[in-house]
RNA sequence: GCCCCCGUCGUCUAGUGGUUAGGACACCAGGUUUUCAACCUGAUAACAGGGGUUCGAUUCCCCUCGGGGGUACCA
């Protein structure tokens, strides 16, 4: 059965892959992964309205982005093309017709307009808004006349009114649906496109699809599927609606939340992996208490049966602590390269190796996203302007700051400026400090922030480290006059 | 309105017919320390409610309530 195992991403280019269609491809991806099966990317374009231009290479690129790379799609032949619905248009016209021809469909011929008058009285009289099967009652050959014609028509599946049907959902267990609540859905266009009810189907089973994933928005349309599928005699791929991820008020994600594009996430300084093992773990989980996975691991330990059935609240604090953890785990070379651009957006010169891998070390452990490392840094590479009193300790005076500073450059010039180096400093200075007799911190506080230009920073001697002799003692100079101004 | 799904700390979740109901994030406190971050330790915090079934229900069943989704010539 591995080999069989098939399943499909189909989104529609409306716009940016967002975190809801990304956890839908990585469900996909890891159990194709894990039976050997094939991973599929569909583009789902049968509503030219809503199509925004250029959606489909974004989608292609985030999903590369996050490393979801398919087996057969747009750019990837594989024998079940093509991978475009509205490349597929003739397919759908000739299923359709199977099914007219079957009597399984009708046409239609009521306006939009009407049928917005039918639902409104619908409303009024607190009924079901459905169609009510005007057209089904038109003589096959008659309807067929009009539509040739040239009358506008849709085409609709004539479901049987009773009975019910079963799905048999891998995460829900067995979802009953009545037919006698479930409309006439039109599975062809006036445009000559199929609606999605029909383009799922027909492709899904013409693409062997043996799992379909989808989010559990899908439910409700799951009945007209299943009849779909047995009006053509097919057997129905095996089904798992995904539990909706939610916004933090309890809703559909949706994209009025905040950040919900997967390019958003990049651009701010998201690690794929990152993303991705917090996204694993919105619906499922492995039933351990681990919680930090490779994709391998991922891989190893996906189950459908381990997917929740109820919705999860996307949280980002969860994500911060995850990228943050991610990040720090990084091997320090392999951070310098994804941090240069951020570094270079505030300036800090790329060339010098050594250095940036210094300053790469010191902000590391205060990352949470790749973005940050610019603000972090950026008091390396130029002094920050600041208010002179935050120089002096909680517990301290002008007068005996001013002291420190100075004893602080004293020792500074005795150091060589060869031997910056933040053990060297360190020693150099604590011996300094217990030989004076003072407080550590009524030295290194007003150092630190004379170095820093601000309250909270790096410890001392790696930013001394950084910085070399000339501008640590520079800055020192600057404090000083600082605080010499304002007495 | 109608159809469908769901219901364990604030959030993501583990779990069992008998447990001190476990972990993680966030929050709070302490430790480390020159500050911040990181790290370590600890604390607070949950079985929606009501009926059953049972010796015993968070767990099984029913109802209620609550939340969500769907209800298009959108997907």
């Amino acid at each position: 059965m591995d080999k069989e195992l098939r399943v499909r991403f189909a989104p529609s280019p409306t716009g940016n892959l967002h975190i809801g269609g990304l956890r839908t491809a990585l469900f996909d991806w890891l159990l194709a992964k894990k039976h050997k099966g094939c991973f599929i990317l569909r583009i789902e374009d049968t509503d030219q309205q809503r199509e925004v231009k250029g959606s489909v290479d974004g989608i292609i690129e985030a999903l590369r982005w996050a490393g979801l790379d398919y087996d057969e799609g747009p750019d990837k032949d594989g024998g079940h093309g093509p991978y475009f619905q509205s490349q597929r248009l003739d397919i759908y016209h000739d299923h359709a017709q199977r099914l007219l021809a079957e009597d399984k469909a009708y046409y239609c011929f009521c306006s939009p307009e009407r049928l917005e008058k039918v639902r409104q009285q619908q409303q009024a009289q607190k009924l079901a808004p459905r169609y009510d099967q005007l057209c089904r009652s038109l003589s096959a050959s008659e309807a067929k006349k009009k539509a040739e014609a040239g009358e506008n028509a849709v085409i609709r599946m004539k479901l049987p009114g009773q009975g019910t049907q079963r799905l048999r959902d891998l995460i829900r267990g067995d979802v009953d649906f009545s037919f006698a609540t479930q409309d006439d859905a039109v599975i062809m266009k006036s445009d000559g496109f199929p609606t999605y009810q029909l383009a799922n189907v027909v492709d899904d089973h013409l693409m062997e699809i043996s799992h379909v994933l989808r989010a559990e928005e899908w439910l409700p349309s799951a009945p007209k599927h299943l009849w779909l599928y047995q009006a053509f005699g097919w057997e129905a791929p095996l089904y798992a609606h995904l539990p909706l991820i939610l916004n933090p008020a309890g809703g559909k994600l949706s994209k009025r939340d905040a950040a919900v594009s997967v390019f958003e996430y990049r651009d701010q300084g998201y690690l794929p992996e990152a993303l991705l093992n917090f996204v694993a773990f919105l619906g499922w989980n492995p039933k351990t208490e681990q919680e930090f996975f490779t994709i391998d691991e991922l891989i190893q330990s996906f189950e459908l049966e381990k997917v929740n059935k109820a919705g999860a609240v996307f949280n980002i604090d969860k994500l911060n602590h995850i990228n943050g953890r991610y990040i720090r785990q990084m091997p320090t070379s392999a951070l310098v390269e994804k941090l240069k651009p951020y570094f270079q957006s505030v300036s800090v010169p790329t060339d010098d190796e050594a250095r940036l891998h210094k300053i790469t070390e010191l902000i590391k452990d205060r990352l949470v996203k790749l973005t940050d490392a610019g603000d972090l840094a950026a008091f390396l590479v130029s002094p920050i302007d600041y208010d002179g009193d935050i120089l002096v300790p909680k517990k301290g005076n002008k007068e005996t700051t001013i002291e420190r500073l100075k004893q602080s450059l004293q020792i500074f010039s005795e150091i060589e400026a060869g031997d910056y180096t933040k053990e060297n400093l360190y020693n150099f200075f604590l011996n300094k400090i217990s030989a004076l007799g003072v407080k550590t911190g009524e030295i290194l506080w007003p150092l630190r922030v004379a170095l820093a230009g601000q309250a909270n920073s790096p410890g001392v001697f790696e930013i001394t480290e950084i910085l070399g002799k000339e501008e640590a003692m520079k800055r020192v100079e600057t404090a000083l006059g600082k605080l010499n101004d304002s007495i």
